[in-house]
RNA sequence: GGCCCGUUCGUCUAUCGGUUAGGACGCAAGAUUUUCAUUCUUGAAAGGGGGGUUCGAUUCCCCCACGGGCUACCA
């Protein structure tokens, strides 16, 4: 069995838009797989008709594809396993469903929700199960006649899984270990529906994990209540000696207060929840997206690998091939992890350090072209030398304009605190002294310009840090930004002068 | 209510019985800088409570408390 080949897979519900809980448990398949070298699937599990939503299944591709993470097989991936998509599998359950009935570990029943719901109300803690199913309508407490004449007349019915009561069961995680759960207080869930011909969560996915020949299921650890009965199942189809072996991730929980992260809180708390901007065709509601807000898909994957899961040493910044070589299911923690925007801020800074100027610089441009910058007719070389400037200063390219507006537009303000900090009485006499001294500087780069500046203010005796400042108010608009000297070689000489005779028109 | 899982600085976490309980984010202070940011240094900051086991518990066991999840013809 352990010589099988590692074969792992996400499965999503397409019911709106990607949750990062699930990008992450995506993730930790995708790093699974890749480390052993074994496959990704991507399924769809669409068994539940009320709920779906269209576009979900495309946002979902698009989100992996903006984020890295490669599948093998599934739906819009191809594959032998196939089809993938459970709503197109409705034969194969129906022959499984069969197969169940057919060995007595399943049953037919014919209550209807509303019955059911009544029942609840009218029995505290009811549960459909061994104490209660022979007192309901079914084919265990009916004759096969009648259950015949019933579904001759076209009745409808669930099937139901007969749990054998009191039975320890036993599942063994990966992160948790062995887990008991007593049969008794399972209930006999439905596993199939004839209203829509489709099974349920639980034997859908059960039936395509093992064709499929799933050899690990690494799901969030709200499906770990519930494993106990998937065991179950796997031992009632004979499958028990190829079972998956399970790993429950623990649960993203919400920044502040209590409960597990959910899609409003991305809006309240002023940061995505999803990893693309989604637009709800039902409700019209836009929520927000990492793409979207700036992020860079290496900082995302980062800060969520380590959400959950460390590499057992002081290492932080990690790429995906790293986290593939380092990634090991036994170093997930147990406990579930508040979401830290902060601290996803700072990855992508870390990130936008980290990568090159001149990708940057290209994913600036639209960010400038919507300031009303004609991107064209700067050079990429410019660009890419503001952004080299400026960069360190931002947590997110968008910050970018705020930090380098001044190398696009020259000011049309002055701060006015600054002013009244370094604008003197007698500045606008040696702003234009300084004009003649640039105007004299043959090579106007950084370092020689300096060179000449400096020169000039100490032989004047003039204050260095009033004439600086005043010269960067005067070309930037306010006292902050890179190096003087850096700014004004992009400038050029023409421009550094107009701005400071604006200046010294404009400022009184 | 029942069942399951969990519990180390504010947050993410390291520690696999003996440590001054380490790192990171954030925060504070300082250094550097002609400004701002970066960078660097430093600081404040943690084992839920109670029982055991042990020479010794953050670490192992039990109880409690708290947190989370599940309890659908949803996944």
């Amino acid at each position: 069995m352990s010589e099988r080949k590692v074969r792992v897979r996400f499965a999503p519900s397409p019911t709106g838009a990607l949750h990062i809980g699930g990008v992450r448990t995506a993730l930790y398949n995708y790093l699974f797989a890749r480390q052993h070298g074994g496959d990704l699937i991507f399924r769809i599990e669409d068994t539940d008709s009320n709920r779906f939503v269209p576009g979900a299944e495309e946002y979902i591709i698009e989100s992996f594809k903006w984020l890295g993470i490669n599948f093998d097989e599934g739906v819009s991936f191809g594959g032998n396993y196939g089809p993938y998509r459970q709503s197109e599998r409705r034969d194969i359950y129906k022959k499984y469903v069969q197969v169940l009935l057919d060995n007595g570990k399943a049953y037919i029943a014919f209550d209807t929700p509303e019955e059911l719901d009544a029942k609840r109300k009218e029995i505290p803690n009811f549960q459909y199960d061994s104490s209660t199913r022979l007192s309901m309508r079914n084919s265990l407490s009916m004759t096969k006649e009648e259950v015949d004449a019933l579904i001759a007349e076209g009745k409808q019915y669930v099937v139901r899984f007969k749990i054998e009561p009191n039975e320890d069961v036993h599942v063994n995680d990966i992160i948790r270990g062995d887990v008991v759960i007593n049969s008794s207080i399972l209930d006999d869930k439905v596993l199939y529906k004839s209203a829509d011909e489709l099974p349920t969560y639980h034997l859908a996915n059960i039936v395509d994990d093992h064709l499929m020949e799933v050899t690990h299921v690494i799901r969030g650890e709200e499906w770990l209540p519930s494993a106990p009965l998937h065991v179950l199942l796997y031992r009632a189809f004979g499958w028990a000696e190829t079972m998956p072996e399970f790993a429950h991730l623990p649960l993203l929980l919400k920044p502040d207060g209590n409960g597990k992260l959910s899609k409003r809180d991305g809006d309240r708390l002023g940061f995505p929840v999803f990893p693309l901007e989604w637009h709800d065709p039902k409700s019209g509601e836009v929520s927000s997206g990492y793409r979207e807000s700036g992020y860079l898909p290496e900082a995302v994957i980062n800060f969520l690998a380590l959400l959950g899961w460390n590499p057992g040493n002081d290492q932080e910044i990690m790429s995906l091939d790293e986290l593939v070589k380092l990634f090991d299911l036994h170093r997930c923690s147990k406990a579930g992890a508040k979401f830290d925007y902060e601290k996803a801020r700072w990855f992508n800074h870390e990130y936008i350090l980290k990568k090159d100027d001149a990708e940057i610089a290209e994913l600036f441009k639209p960010v400038l072209s919507a300031h009303g910058v004609e991107v064209s007719a700067y050079s990429d070389a410019y660009l890419t030398s503001v952004v080299s400037l400026v960069k360190s200063r931002v947590n997110f390219v968008k910050e970018l304009w705020e930090q380098s507006r001044f190398f696009f537009v020259a000011p049309d303000t002055y701060a006015e605190k600054d002013i009244k900090k370094r604008w003197k009485e007698d500045t606008p006499r040696i702003m234009t002294e300084l004009i003649e001294v640039l105007r004299g500087i043959e090579d106007f780069s950084s370092k020689p310009s300096e060179d000449i500046v400096i020169g000039w203010i100490t032989e004047k005796e003039y204050h260095m840090g009033n004439v600086m400042n005043a010269f960067r108010l005067a070309v930037v608009g306010e006292c902050k930004g890179p190096h003087m000297f850096d700014i004004t070689e992009l400038l050029g000489k023409e421009e550094t002068i107009k701005r400071i005779e604006k200046a010294i028109n404009e400022i009184k």
